[in-house]
RNA sequence: GGCCCGUUGGUCAAGCGGUCAAGACGGCGGCCUCUCACGCCGCAAACGGGAGUUCGAUUCUCCCACGGGUCACCA
């Protein structure tokens, strides 16, 4: 039973930020683990020097940590098939190389840099397809293979494709694919560096730590056969493949950083919850059975199937992401939803109001926390603002129904014994019905005195409430005032 | 260009030979209402094109168009 369990790896390289569709990759795999009871596990593909950014392994141990996408192993974690950092698993690469090299599966290569682009440029001269390496070393006789390696030239190990016949394979999401063999390049799979390429590091590294089920970009679909090649030359069990279609900025562009598009931490930055995202991507090109869409984490773990994933490239809207982040906000209790306002609140407000009656009016007004301090840029003094402010057709007010109203009003505000929300409401309200007038006739232009502005987290009464009551007569006489 | 993959409303998508072709976001209209929202109700909106197969195609086959991917001593 267990060497049937499930392992899964999210296999990302550095790079500095991890973009939407990375992170998509990394719930699939890490769903697709847990929902077998299997194993999730982290390997950082840092082998490309030139692109290292400092900081880089951090924000993906973040981000992974943040969403809740915890790996039982990894680098830091450690485990049983480790180091899980690829730099640090180079040296055994090669003999795999040239184990294949006796199975006559692979073969030395010591074509020159300047004799490829000769054979590129002939091939273009031609008119023919440039690109494929000729196999000029793949027959080599055994004594001048030995003659070159002991005169020391360099070399690289290229695998030996099969020149006939067609290699095929069954996805998991794209079903059956074949490929014809002649398509196939004798691609390098030690440089002359020693240093293995991606492509054998990672069919190595994959049957090594016993992966069983490879998800990833559906990039990878043209490269699978050679990979299956290798599995098979090496008589290696072959992992389920789930390939994913990618994620669209628009019809013909995928989402990237190259185009300043939203990694997770700029939407993180700009005040979108953690889960919301999370829950947003898992539905980016992956349907659940039912009418539901708004997962936790552990739900998202039961429901999860591969047989959802689509084929077609979906593009990344915001303003569902938005929509679904708003749903989360809402559905938060008035305490969570009070803990992550309150530094976005701070960011406007410096005087003292009441929070909580203002978080009860904010939560269904705000669909991405960092839209709060705009909407509360009047609390710390009044906004400036004429009289053609109070007018509104749907009301019925004008600046002069607004004189009758506040004049109205400050009296029934100056009296009030008690300074609460509810108290504030019902005297209004009780004046409103002894003048017989529309209870918006009366508070409209009390929303617009107190703020400068027409629309309002809250109505008059409101932020009468919150602001109190010193502050608010001070507001509403000097409005009237202004009239 | 060769090869591989894809194509249902504006977007995400369900569908897996017979449906009035789900649902969500967005849009529009209405209700509620001390502004704006939330919430609730309703409306408009789709099978890329052409041949087949079949009693019957969105569903199966082929061709075309369009889109994407891939063809490195990058990962």
């Amino acid at each position: 039973m267990a060497s049937n369990t499930v392992r899964t790896r999210f296999a990302p390289s550095p790079t500095g930020y991890m973009h939407v569709g990375n992170l998509r990759t990394a719930l699939y795999a890490y769903l697709k683990a847990k929902s077998q009871g299997g194993t999730f596990i982290l390997r950082i593909e840092d082998t490309d020097q030139g692109r290292l950014v400092e900081g880089a392994v951090d924000v993906i141990y973040d981000t992974l940590r943040q969403t809740g996408l915890l790996w039982d192993e990894g680098p830091d974690v450690g485990g049983p098939v480790g180091p899980y950092v690829q730099s640090e698993r180079m040296g055994m690469f090669r003999q795999y190389a040239e184990q294949l090299v006796e199975q006559g599966k692979a073969y030395y290569c010591f074509c020159t840099a300047e004799r490829l682009e000769q054979l590129h440029a002939d091939q273009k001269a031609a008119g023919e397809a440039v690109g494929h390496y000729d196999g000029h070393c793949r027959d080599l006789p055994a004594e001048e293979v030995r003659r070159l390696l002991d005169a020391g030239t360099p070399y690289v190990i290229r695998q030996k494709m099969p020149r006939e016949g067609v290699t095929g394979f069954d996805d998991a999401v794209y079903g059956h694919i074949e490929v014809n063999n002649a398509e196939l390049e004798d691609q390098i799979l030690i440089k002359t560096d020693g240093m293995p390429t991606y492509n054998f590091a990672n069919v190595v590294d994959d049957h090594l730590m016993g992966i069983t089920h490879v998800i990833r970009g559906s990039e990878y679909l043209s490269s699978t056969p050679k990979y299956n090649l290798l599995y098979d030359s090496f008589g290696w069990e072959k992992p389920v493949y789930i390939h994913c279609p990618p994620v669209m900025k628009d019809a013909q562009n995928k989402l990237s950083k190259r185009n300043g598009d939203a990694s997770y931490q700029d939407l993180m930055a700009k005040g979108y919850l953690s889960a919301a995202v999370l829950n947003y991507i898992l539905l980016l090109g992956w349907s659940p059975k039912g009418e539901e869409e708004i997962f936790s984490l552990e739900e998202m773990v039961k429901i999860f199937d591969e047989s959802g994933i689509s084929k077609s490239p979906a593009i990344f809207d915001p303003l569902k992401l938005r929509a679904l982040n708003a749903a989360y906000i809402r559905r938060l209790s008035p305490e969570e939803f009070r803990k992550m306002a309150d530094p976005w609140i701070d960011q406007a407000v410096h005087v003292e109001i009441d929070r909580d009656l203002l978080c009860a009016n904010l939560q269904p007004r705000c669909e991405v926390l960092g839209e709060i301090p705009e909407q509360l840029d009047f609390f710390d003094a009044p906004l400036p603002f004429g009289p053609e402010m109070y007018a509104n057709k749907k009301q019925k007010t004008t600046p002069d129904t607004a004189r009758q109203a506040l004049s109205a009003l400050l009296p029934v505000l100056e009296n009030l014994p008690d300074w609460n929300k509810d108290a504030i409401f019902e005297a209004c309200k009780a004046k409103a019905e002894e003048m017989e007038v529309k209870n918006g006739w009366l508070l409209y232009p009390l929303g617009i005195a107190l703020s400068g502005k027409q629309r309002t987290p809250g109505g008059g009464t409101d932020l009468a409430a919150m602001m109190g009551r010193e502050e608010t007569l001070t507001r509403l006489r000097a409005a009237l005032a202004a009239l």
